[in-house]
DNA sequence: ATATTTTACTTGCAAAATGCAAGTTACTTG
DNA sequence: CAAGTAACTTGCATTTTGCAAGTAAAATAT
């Protein structure tokens, strides 16, 4: 058995719309980050979140990642070496956002002032399933290299803007 | 001159990440709904909006449609026909976030239990691109024909958790 | 062996965001 | 010209967020 996701009359959620729904799971400020921290760079624990960059407080960090984890997707697991610690990782459910984070970025990248290179960015969106592959092939393996670095401040303005 | 975005230092953003600024512009419950309602469901007026299904009050709508305005997300016009009436449409930048609400109706619809039937969905997954230039045709036309039906509540399980 | 750090959190409280109901103002329709 | 209707605003209660300060258990340093 391969955990059969249960088939309940959604009591939580706000509509059938996919959108609405995955917006009642992850649609604040904070999860989609922690996800990417999990997915992208590499991080696993909560003290590594908590100094990730952008000041989550740590009862919002607790928060996100119990819910996180009652939706299913990550999984909290004890770590091997320090018995304090606890690893957090994607699963399928969790990887499968790859693509939303990815269009997120690009949009963002083209249409706020960021801190991604330009010509990173046109990477990415020439390259897009190439890259879903890689980090696909990443989780897989339990590989923590970081696939991007951390963008610190807007370098420049956002890309011209052309549609499509 | 085709309206230059500002290329400001970003004074209200947590950091250069275009996810993370992402968050900052429309991470909330309500934000990508209202721009769903406009780019697949041919919605316009507020109070079109306020009836749409998910219960959202006034205030909040209110708003949100100003905070997507200053975005640069929508644009606010006054309705040819009544003087009261104001029409809501997408930007470029508006439209560009296609793919974003693809992504995360597709995921959606995979690992939640939610109204789009599977057919419906699979039909999505493989056609992404021809799904993304109607919708990019339909804003261009100003044609407000629904794209998508608003889904209900679930019809039955979400769908098996193959990954990829 | 004991003191200090480190890790993963809680707890308490103030501040901000959200939700609900009831206005309000400017049109438009019967 | 009275009664809608559209797009809000206002007040207030409830919920969520953010900040600072704990705390328990395990690891590390002396």
């Amino acid at each position: 058995m391969v955990s059969p996701v249960a088939a309940k009359p959604s009591p939580k959620h706000r509509s059938g719309c996919p959108v609405s729904i995955s917006l009642d799971v992850f649609g604040d400020r904070w999860s989609l980050l922690i996800i990417r921290d999990i997915m992208v760079r590499g991080l696993r624990t909560f003290s590594e979140f908590q100094h990730s960059g952008e000041k989550i407080s740590t009862n919002i960090l607790a928060d996100r990642l119990r819910h996180l984890e009652n939706a299913g997707i990550i999984v909290a697991e004890r770590a091997a070496d320090d018995a304090r610690s606890i690893h957090y990782r994607l699963t399928p459910k969790g990887i499968a956002l790859a693509p939303v984070l990815l269009e997120l970025f690009i949009w963002a990248a083209h249409h706020e002032p960021t801190g991604a290179p330009p010509a990173y960015v046109e990477q990415l969106e020439q390259n897009r399933e190439a890259i879903l592959a890689e980090t696909y092939r990443r989780w897989q393996h339990r590989d923590p290299t970081p696939l991007m670095p951390p963008f610190k401040s807007p370098t420049r303005s956002p890309k011209g803007n052309r549609n499509r």
